[in-house]
DNA sequence: CATGAATGAGTCTTCATTCAT
DNA sequence: AATGAATGAAGACTCATTCAT
């Protein structure tokens, strides 16, 4: 890789964290190029010797996480364990990509659903594919235990009932603003999911 | 009330539907007045009649709809019910109203965290406001049952926890485009929060 | 004149009066059409029994009061007296008209030149003749005391600098926004624009 | 100052020009942004490039040329010289400025008073404080020479008088489109103002 | 006649994108 | 590659005028 290579790759990355760290703050269309030029350092034209446009700078930006994030998450499928070592290690993952990406959750939560109509057809479909994938790896790990899980409610029910309680961490972590480890709260996670809010005699569990 | 104040609150409410619609598939940045007013039968400057601003508009629709959500939700407070039963009407309550108000639901989804300096500061905390007031109402059911849940989470989290849950269940309702009931599935959210994922002897617990 | 064609008259006045208010004090393009009806007691559409268009009751203000104005000061003309008493009366004449038609005054004054291309070619005419008709006036006393006036300056330039000695008294009764009888400065007038600014022994001038 | 700074200062000043002579021509609300966009061989958005808004172009006409009315009309009070030479001087500068800027007068004179009531807030006092500033650089000349002058009318009324007849003499000038010299009425303007209108024996004044 | 809701042409302003330097 | 002036399409909002009641 050649000097203007290495160069190059720099600059693109200080737009891509620019670009997501306002896109998170002011959301998508409230933020400008010249934002974004300005806040990498450099001036607006610059941004199209790196960027098709500036929708083209959202679509890799969810590329980029979102790979980043399935990848790392499916190498803990491959690690042995039981199922409350598993879901532990999993929901610690979660919560630590998202501790240190917080902007980028606030910007696929800010945008979640729809973009107007062009953009959405492009990006909601990564959104929701990322959002199914990782329900997905859940639903591969339970699957490994059905002995343990119970009956009446199907495994889908089950991952997407997991999700959202990881989710609602998280969401609690964004509006209260709070910089605290969220990862410690792995642990709470994975307990509630699993044996759930009532008052319970251990003991008679494992 | 005579005719044209009639007339005048159906207008309004067409609107307001024609917005939150909108608002919903494509966001409140690419929604345009003029594609409120076509969508509501009336020309672009009949809004003005009705509403100050664009802004305003969804300043009404959130004030309007929190303030009806969550006036249902503390009637069913003054209920008398054991702990499932009180927390499985709330818990229909809520989906039923998600049911009922989808388009609804996607906006704020869809607008959540921000929508850029200025309206944020304004709307933000609304949402921020009914989700946490949700979450309260959820809790101080929980905080009426102290014996039967477990003390080694805080009832916070607890509530937290029921809250996500439910939100999973309605982020699969609307990325799936489902129109199945939704309601119906309360009694396994419920379950699902209460007894947790486990395999369990029943018995054991009651 | 039956009675219906009275009210006809006085409403037509009402929305006269208040029209010429506020294109006084907001110009014409700022003051709208409600402004008006408002004012005048009554609701937007009604103006259109009375008025063709928001630019007809401009003009229709414009040619009443130029009309009056210049009426009057021709009167003055059929009386007699000498040069100082002929002046005086009509310096009187024009500052007593001002007072109880400052608003007019202010329009005329606001709206002076243009007004837009279309409308000016309409309205600018009429400004002009009146300004000049009264000038007209002042030159036609003049003329009838040649023995009187200095030669070296011709008629026309006499009249037009007495027209801007009393121009100067409103303009700082308007911008002063003096309450004050501005109708007692008619002597100063005529005694500066007859006798100068210089310091004379009174005996030799007469 | 480099070539691109030397660019924008052209450019502004191609803005203003144009803008002004529009105002003037058709005033403030009837110019349309792109109205001087295109008189100034630009496109619309461009002129924000340079101005903040509509508003902001005119203000900036006036404060320049305001200022340099003044800071010119200040210097002559630096000489020296008699009642009728001093009175002369500041007569022509007047007019010298009005022939180079007529847009600018024909501007302020249809804008004299009222703009709606907003931009009038910021514009009116800028109008009045220049006309009243001038009329005591006036006054100021005046008392440098009290014995010259009549004691029965105070100087602001003396200075009133004279800023009237110049005045007048702009106003025709206006009115007629002549293109004639008006610098060469100054010293007309001086003697009517000093002498009055009536015909004396010129030795006994002096 | 009076009303005021509805209309839509007209205006200011924003901003993604282009391109000459 | 970097710049930033220029562009012009797009959108919020205003308001004179119309017209059904």
């Amino acid at each position: 890789m050649r000097q203007h290579e290495k160069d190059s790759a720099r600059n693109r990355k200080l737009f891509m964290d620019a670009a997501e760290a306002l896109f998170a703050a002011n959301g998508f269309f409230r933020t400008t190029i010249e934002d974004i030029a300005e806040q990498a350092g450099f001036s607006k034209g610059t941004i199209y010797n790196y960027f098709e446009s500036k929708k083209n700078i959202l679509m890799v930006i969810l590329d980029e996480k979102f790979d980043a994030f399935l990848s790392g998450a499916k190498s803990i499928l491959d690690m042995n364990g039981n199922l409350d070592e598993m879901l532990l290690k999993l929901v610690e993952y979660h919560l630590k990509f998202f501790q240190q990406n917080t902007n980028f959750f606030r910007l696929i939560a800010a945008e979640q659903y729809k973009l107007g109509e062009k953009l959405s057809y492009e990006i909601h479909p990564k959104i929701i594919s990322n959002y199914r994938n990782f329900q997905n790896l859940l639903q591969n790990i339970l699957e490994r235990f059905p002995d343990s899980l119970r009956k009446d409610v199907p495994m889908t029910e089950l991952a997407r009932a997991l999700h959202g309680i990881i989710s609602s961490f998280m969401t609690e972590y964004i509006f209260s603003e709070s910089r605290s480890n969220i990862v410690k709260k792995a642990p709470t996670v994975v307990a509630l999911f699993l044996d759930g809010a009532k008052k319970i005699t251990r003991e008679t569990r494992e």
